[in-house]
DNA sequence: ATGAAAGCGCTAACAG
DNA sequence: CTGTTAGCGCTTTCAT
């Protein structure tokens, strides 16, 4: 058995309240404080962090919710959390969803119960779904808001609009949006901003690679001469699509990304698109978590917290072919 | 407060040992048995986990550490893990070492000491540094061996004489070998199968994208007309840099990655690469873990385990050109 | 400043 | 099969 408190205590002559104290920084005479971390030292204790998390009610764990870890826009999300976590010596549980709902809800739950706040990222459950199951004050939503709730978001319509200005700027006037699922947060943000353009909107692909190459033939078949995909992924796919059927980009299209995930410097031709705060948005938000630990509430504004983003040229956009 | 045994007890008209027999399948009659579970649900009733490690010993949480969880390899790896944890309903906590040495012994450290094992995944650390700070009761290593610690590793050297007879079968003669890291024990494993054959071996190249793009211009001044590369992300690396220089692949180069990286199917051309079990690999590194908790070792020959790997042939790869 | 005692939520004896 | 009784290792009143 490892060596507990009432071993040092036994070994420092004390008890066990003394040197719960003396190891808490409690009120103890220098002397016997002194004598304690000899003693602990000696056996070589190391606190039980179960057994205090049982009655300090905290963990010094934390929870994060990912619908995908083969989404390179997620893993570098937790590779911030992860980072961020280190630094402060908390741990971090991991969950995949799946992309599924109800793994979502469940694991909410799970470690809701289990640590001392959850980072959700892009939930794929309604807002509804979300107030019922998760803890407001010990919650906090990332790349997604939803009313009442701690959120860490990035400025997708700022984004969308540098992108379609750009495109514009290059002479561009027929431009197609690849637009994503109906019912994702972020598909509504970019729809939002885009009111203010004039664009051929494609119906809803997939956000992944396939969904770019099926989307690439609808391009294709459109006046279009620039293409502002959903994300990243998309975007690849339609290049890939592109390229097979003979289309040079940037000179007879044009396509523009969303996230800036590291493939997108690897594309062929690399990837314009919208550089979308990931590992910092993951970070803050588990410093959002560590900063209101026992704390109340901090004022609604600083709930939602909105980080920049912004476009990255690379070479997939040009001008518009005359 | 949240709902505990006692709750679900008092809802239930029972005892909270019966309630705890009920939820952990003791010897309950099933009439009890499904009024506690009737009750449990009905409160949305969480065991929680820090009180029960406290007694039984055991925390019901695994640790993961992966050098870079940006890298698709070990977002594969990881993500198999958390899909089996969720099936068997334990927490996971990953660390991102950030391919440094000492974080990732630390992690070792800590992870070992709050969970019931913990996963290392192809750890930078010496053999040396592995056998003193992991306890090899407790600690799978994943993609590495070492002696008398359990691992779950892939059948590197047979993917390697694979990719290799694949390109000799299509007439190639100069064959050239980007090897990664010196000192990685996958390296060893790939030159070790190598050693059957006439290769061109290029000195270690980062076994990056960026990489991959340095050593495409060393294969291009030398004989070669097919590369196996150290990795995908090397393969991929090197096809960017091939299509700067003009070269087609694969008319006038062949190229073969290692790992099938979600990404090799959508490069340009489609990578033919070896794929090694990733998600596959992780679950089982678990599954050891989950099977011999509280039990006994396993015999030796069950603490080394081998999976197999296969090419997966795409459009990279192609007969030698005359 | 220190010790005794009371639990945190849960499971594992031990009776019945 | 079920309830009662002890704790697991630690922190934290409450006395002293």
């Amino acid at each position: 058995m490892r060596t507990t408190v009432h071993d040092v205590a036994d070994a420092a002559g004390v008890s066990v309240s003394t040197v719960s104290r003396a190891l808490t920084g409690g009120s103890v005479s220098p002397a016997t404080r002194a004598t304690v971390m000899a003693a602990a030292e000696r056996l070589g204790y190391r606190p039980n962090r179960t057994a205090r998390g049982l009655i300090t009610g905290r963990t010094g764990n934390y929870g994060l919710i990912v619908p995908d870890l083969r989404n390179p826009f997620f893993a570098d999300i937790a590779k911030g959390v992860s980072a961020r976590a280190r630094a402060v010596d908390c741990g971090v549980f991991i969950t995949d969803t799946d992309e599924d709902v109800a793994a979502e809800l469940e694991a909410l739950a799970t470690l809701g119960r289990n640590t001392d706040g959850v980072l959700l990222c892009s939930p794929r459950a309604t807002d509804a779904e979300l107030l019922e199951a998760a803890d407001p004050d010990t919650t906090v939503l990332v790349h997604r808001q939803a009313p009442g709730m701690l959120s860490i978001a990035a400025d997708i319509a700022a984004g969308t609009r540098q992108a379609m200005d750009h495109l514009r700027a290059l002479g561009h006037r027929q431009i197609a949006f690849l637009a994503g699922p109906d019912d994702s947060w972020a598909g509504r943000e970019r729809l939002a901003a885009l009111a203010d353009y004039e664009i051929l909107r494609f119906g809803s692909v997939a956000p992944t690679f396939e969904g770019g190459v099926l989307a690439g033939d609808l391009v294709l078949a459109s006046p279009a001469t620039a293409v502002l995909a959903y994300n990243d992924l998309v975007a690849m796919g339609l290049l890939h699509r592109l390229a097979a059927r003979g289309v040079s980009v940037p000179d007879q299209m044009s396509v523009v990304g969303y996230d800036d995930i590291s493939l997108a410097a690897m594309s062929h031709p690399p990837l314009t698109t919208v550089a979308v705060p990931k590992g910092r948005a993951g970070a803050a938000a588990l410093e959002l978590l560590l900063r209101r630990a026992g704390k109340t509430l901090a004022t609604v504004r600083d709930r939602e917290v909105t980080l920049p983003t912004g476009l990255v040229v690379r070479s997939s956009s040009g001008v518009a072919p005359t």
